[in-house]
DNA sequence: CTTTTTTTGTACCATATCGCAAAAAATGCC
DNA sequence: GGCATTTTTTGCGATATGGTACAAAAAAAG
C-alpha cells in the first residue's frame, strides 16, 4: 500500500451529525476519540510494547471491533501518527503563516511543541514522530516514508519563516534558511529528546530561547 | 523466530589470557562480545521488540547461560546501554581532549557520530541513548537517569570546547559555551534521529557543517 | 578415580500475543 | 412484525514470550 499524497486538503469528518442514518447496528464508540486514545498509548511505550488488549481496553472497543475500524497494528500505529502529525499541524499552522516577528514565531512554535511533548498522565511523552523514527522507522519503509516526510516537512516550514525574516531584513543578507531552518529543527528535537528523559520545562525553555539567540542573533 | 540448534559441543575457549584456572566447565562464550551482539539486537529493534530468542541465537548462549551471565533482560539491555556508552566515550575522549581548532574538533566529534548512527548489516542504527530515550526513559527511573546523563555529559563536554575556544579567541567574547554546547549536542541528536529516517550520509554532512557554520561563525 | 564446581542443554510453565470465525444484538427498511 | 444490515460479543487457536527447573556435561581439585 503506498503512502496517500493527503496535504492539508483533508476532507476526513465523515461524521455523525450528517450521516443519513446508518443502518445496522450503531456503534458504541467515536472512531475519532477512540483513534485519539489509541495515539495515547502509542506515544506512551511505542509500538512493541503496547498490546491489543491495552489497546482495546483503553478505546473501550474490543480486539475485533479494533480491527474492523482500523485493520490490524501496524494499521492502527500508522493511523495514530497521521492523526498525530494532523493535529501538530493544525496547532501551528498559524503561526506558521501568520506575519510577525521571527523571534516571536519561533517562541510560540516552540512553547506549543513544549506543550505537545510535555503532556500526559504518566510522564511527558516526547514526540510521536522522533519515537516513530527511532523505532519503527528503520525495519518498515512506508513508516519511514512518513518520518521524514515529518522532518522535511519542519524543515522546510522553518526556512521558510527565516526566509520571510531575511526579506523584511530581521536576520543579515549572509543568513542561510535552509541551514537555520534544520537548526530550529534540530532544537525541536533535542527537546522532544530530553523532555522524555525528565527534564523541566523550565530548563526545556532556556534550551530554546538560546538556539533562538544563536539563530537570530542576540538582543 | 526459531531458535538455531546448535548441537556441537564447542572446543570450550577459555580466555587463557590471565585467568588464574576457573574452576568448573568453561564458558562456551566470550561475555563481551556475547554483550557486543546483544547490543546490536537491542540497537536495531529496541527492547520490546528484541525477544530473549533473538537474543539467544545472536549470542549463541541459550536463555539460561544468558540469564546466568547477565541477569533478566531488563539488566541485559542496561549492561547493554553502560557498553554503548562506554564505546562511544572512549571513541571521542581522545577529540575532547587534544588541543585543535574548534572547528575541526566539531567536525571529527560529528564525523565519528555519524560513523556510529550509520553503521549496521540491516540499515543505519541511530543513537543508543536517544533510542532509549524515546522508548524506555519513560517508565524506568534508572534507566532515565542513565540517559539524562549522558545527555548532560555530552553537553558539558562540548561546552568545554566552546568555553576553550572563546579562551583561545577563536569565539567572540560575547559567546555563551553553555548555549553552544546544548546546540552541538542538539545537531548530534538531529543527525540520529535522521539518520534512522534514511537520510544519507552527505546530507547529514550538509546539515553538521551548516550547524557548526551557525556556532562558531561562518568562514 | 571420585568429588566439587560451574556451565550447558532440554524441557517446561504460565501468560500474552495477534488475528479471526461464528454467534448474538441492535437498528433500519419493507 | 419480519428481514436485512451492521456492529458487538464471545471465544478459539496457534504461536511467542519471559523466565525457570533439572539433569547431563565438562573441567579442576583432592
Amino acid at each position: 500500500m503506498v503512502q496517500k499524497k493527503k496535504q492539508l486538503t483533508e476532507p476526513a469528518k465523515v461524521d455523525a451529525s450528517a450521516s443519513p442514518k446508518r443502518r445496522g447496528r450503531p456503534r458504541a464508540y467515536e472512531p475519532d476519540v477512540a483513534l485519539g486514545k489509541a495515539l495515547d498509548l502509542f506515544r506512551k511505550g511505542g509500538f512493541a510494547a503496547t498490546s491489543l488488549d491495552d489497546l482495546s481496553s483503553a478505546t473501550g472497543m474490543n480486539r475485533p471491533s479494533l480491527y474492523g475500524a482500523f485493520g490490524d497494528k501496524r494499521e492502527l500505529y500508522i493511523k495514530s501518527y497521521q492523526r498525530y502529525r494532523d493535529d501538530a499541524r493544525a496547532a501551528t499552522a498559524e503561526i506558521f503563516r501568520a506575519e510577525m516577528p521571527i523571534r516571536k514565531r519561533l517562541a510560540r512554535i516552540y512553547a506549543i511543541a513544549l506543550d505537545i511533548y510535555l503532556s500526559g498522565d504518566a510522564g511527558p511523552r516526547g514526540c510521536f514522530t522522533v519515537m516513530t523514527a527511532t523505532s519503527e522507522a528503520i525495519a518498515d519503509p512506508d513508516i519511514r516514508a512518513m518520518v521524514l516526510d515529518a522532518l522535511v516537512g519542519l524543515d522546510r516550514a522553518f526556512a521558510i519563516c527565516f526566509q520571510r525574516a531575511k526579506e523584511s531584513g530581521e536576520l543579515p543578507p549572509s543568513a542561510d534558511p535552509a541551514v537555520l531552518g534544520q537548526l530550529a529543527s534540530a532544537t525541536v528535537h533535542t527537546i522532544a529528546i530530553r523532555s522524555r528523559a525528565g527534564v523541566s520545562r523550565m530548563e526545556l525553555e532556556l534550551i530554546v530561547n538560546g538556539a533562538i539567540d544563536v539563530m537570530v542573533g542576540d538582543k
